[in-house]
RNA sequence: AGCGAGGUAGCUCAAUUGGCAGAGCAGGUGCCUUUGGAGCACAAGGUUAAAGGUUCGAGUCCUUUCCUCGCUGCCA
């Protein structure tokens, strides 16, 4: 990982100032705080870095906490989830994991601190009368005819929600605020309603469930927080998290929005996540396809890339949105320096080499990774029949490329020159095999002569290779915002093809061990790692991200040469 | 004009708080070669949304206009 270079943004600066008016002592202290309802994505990643990243950049702490106030919605298995995600990111909450509900009992007694000041009232309105008195956006809203209710009235309603005396609906506590405010989170809003449904954690011991606004500002001052950083669209809520904590008059930490991190190619809604899964588009939360933490990890994204995607896409107040390309350039990145090479043909294509003695099997040097010398080397077998791809080799070449053809002499990575002498079809005219021959004196892949070849092939041994299955995977989706059209559903926008499998393809012996998570480059095609699906008896890769491929770039821009357009003079 | 936030290169962000608008990525051109990868070099890219004002000097301060986004859950 990078240096622990200090990053400047407006964060760091509303932290400087507070540092130097003492409001928090020099003290920082963030918090994560997740509901636990699904699986962290690469969105919370960014959210993750920022708040363990400004904690450990100011030699504060950061506090794992789980947003529980609606038991509808949440489960066990996310909080296992996300606690796994966290770790595997490389953070660390030591012993400080909390969960708003451990603060229900002093909620409870904060509510009722405002119902006895005045500031708080049962109301007995129906949800729907409850949007009708609110107002629009352009209307004030009306008073609720319960908002002046005596305060003892208030505190004998409120016990008798708690204690399971009204049934959903027919009753919440609200704060009582203002019902003009333009702010309309400010028009009484509700602190806590009915919830009929067991809770994770604390069970069936409460009936009534405080809303997210009561909840998280003072579970931030109960944990000292000194820096609450939140996603833009909480802005319109700080009043409200100033107002309950002035109130309540108890510590007072800070609220920070940043603009959330959008990725193109993708949905990072949990609302749309969820539906990839449930809707079986994808095989579950860690489908390779899917922007989650656990799909990125499957797919063979490294925690190390992860982190420096989300330093590099900054923090700032401005809604944009990063393209995926920018997530792929920093796993090339990381796994160009600490991913292995190897040999793996996708799409083979038989390969004779007549003057190769018949049953001889050279073990050759090949390097595992030419930007670390301390990965080391290895052996790679070699033999008269080999396969290499499909795509190396044309009959009839056009002017660029330079790998195999008829008469043309390559290179095969770390073994000898050949040039191909013939090519064998079936009856339908497919090719099915070449006759090449070898120049010895080329062993290691070196002419002693100086003479030189234009493309090196990759290739594996017929006798030794395994075979393997490589699932490919591609954008899941075939627009850059799969959530811009209104008139379509964005499954509509599936790409088809984000899934191939083949099998079987060949792989060097030297993978007989890999296990589960370790990642490779097979070189000249793509990065890969082992899936969890992977046993000793059949191998599975994922496809992580190609190489840049400046040939496909090429042949793609078309023909070439008579292109010299005239460029520039605006 | 309900309230709030925001507009700097194609994208993501900088600009020492009023002092010559810069990086990374993408795109372009070229070099290199035991990965057509990696790497290296070079060039290009801007009326800082617009107009006016203050100032010796404005991306930064003031005024106005335009545009974008969030908010009318008993979700978070």
């Amino acid at each position: 990982m990078s240096a622990n270079e200090t990053k400047k943004h407006f964060i760091t600066d509303i932290i400087d100032g507070h540092a130097e008016s003492g409001r928090f002592d020099g003290k920082v202290h963030t918090r994560f705080p997740p509901e636990p309802n699904g699986y962290l994505h690469i969105g919370h990643a960014k959210s993750i870095c920022l708040n363990f990243g400004i904690a450990e950049q100011y030699g504060g702490l950061c506090n794992l906490r789980f947003d529980d106030t609606n038991p509808a919605k949440e489960e066990q298995e996310y909080i296992d989830a996300i606690c796994e995600d966290l770790r595997w990111l490389g953070y660390d909450w030591d012993d400080r994991l909390y969960f708003a509900s451990d603060y229900f009992d002093q909620l409870y007694e904060m509510a009722i601190e405002l119902i006895q000041i005045g500031k708080a009232y049962v109301d007995e309105l129906s949800q729907d009368e409850i949007r009708q008195y609110r107002g629009t956006l352009t209307r004030p809203g009306l008073e609720s005819p319960y908002r002046n209710r005596p305060v003892e009235e208030n505190l004998a309603l409120f016990e008798k929600m708690r204690a399971g005396a009204f049934k959903e609906g027919e009753a919440v506590l609200r704060a009582k605020i203002d019902m003009s405010s333009g702010n309309i989170n400010l028009r009484d809003p509700v602190m806590y309603r009915i919830l009929d449904a067991p809770h994770p954690r604390t069970g069936a011991k409460w009936k009534i469930y405080p809303m997210y606004d009561f909840a998280h500002g003072q579970s931030d001052s109960i944990e000292g927080i000194t820096h609450s950083i939140c996603t833009l669209e909480y802005e319109d809520h700080r009043p409200l998290y100033d107002w309950y904590l002035d109130n309540i008059e108890i510590y007072h930490p800070q609220q920070i929005e940043f603009a959330r991190l959008e990725l193109s190619h993708t949905v990072l809604s949990k609302r749309k996540l969820i539906r990839l899964v449930q809707e079986k588009h994808v095989s579950g939360w860690d489908d390779p396809r899917m922007p989650t933490i656990a799909g990125l990890r499957r797919r063979g994204y490294s925690p190390e890339a992860i982190r420096q995607f989300c330093e590099d896409t900054g923090v700032g107040k401005v809604k944009g949105v990063v393209a995926f390309h920018k997530l792929e350039y920093h796993i090339r990145q990381h796994l160009n320096k600490t991913a292995d090479r190897v040999m793996a043909v996708l799409n083979p294509l038989k390969v004779v080499i007549e003057n190769y003695p018949d049953d001889l099997v050279e073990e050759l040097e090949a390097i595992n990774n030419p930007e670390d010398e301390s990965a080391g080397r290895r052996k790679a077998p070699f033999s008269k029949v080999i396969y290499i791809e499909r795509d190396d080799f044309m009959e009839d070449p056009p002017r660029k490329f330079f790998r195999l053809a008829p008469g043309r002499e390559v290179r095969l990575r770390y073994a000898y020159f050949i040039t191909c002498s013939d090519v064998i079809k079936d009856e339908d005219g497919e090719i099915v095999e070449l006759r090449c021959t070898y120049d010895p004196a080329t062993r290691g892949g070196a002419a002693p002569d100086g003479r030189r070849v234009k493309a090196t092939l990759h290739w594996v041994s017929a006798g030794q290779a395994l075979k393997a299955e490589a699932r490919l995977y591609d954008s899941l989706f075939t627009v850059e915002d799969p959530e811009a059209d209104s008139q379509k559903d964005f499954t509509d926008f599936i790409n088809p093809d984000s899934l191939r499998v083949l099998y079987p393809v060949l792989v060097e012996p030297s993978l007989r061990q890999a296990k589960s998570g370790d990642r490779f480059q097979f070189e000249r095609l793509a990065y890969f790692v082992v899936d969890p699906d992977s046993s000793p008896e059949k191998l599975v890769f994922n496809r992580t991200v190609a190489l840049r491929d400046q040939w496909s770039k090429a042949r793609k821009k078309g023909g070439g040469q008579a292109r010299k357009k005239q460029r520039g003079k605006r």
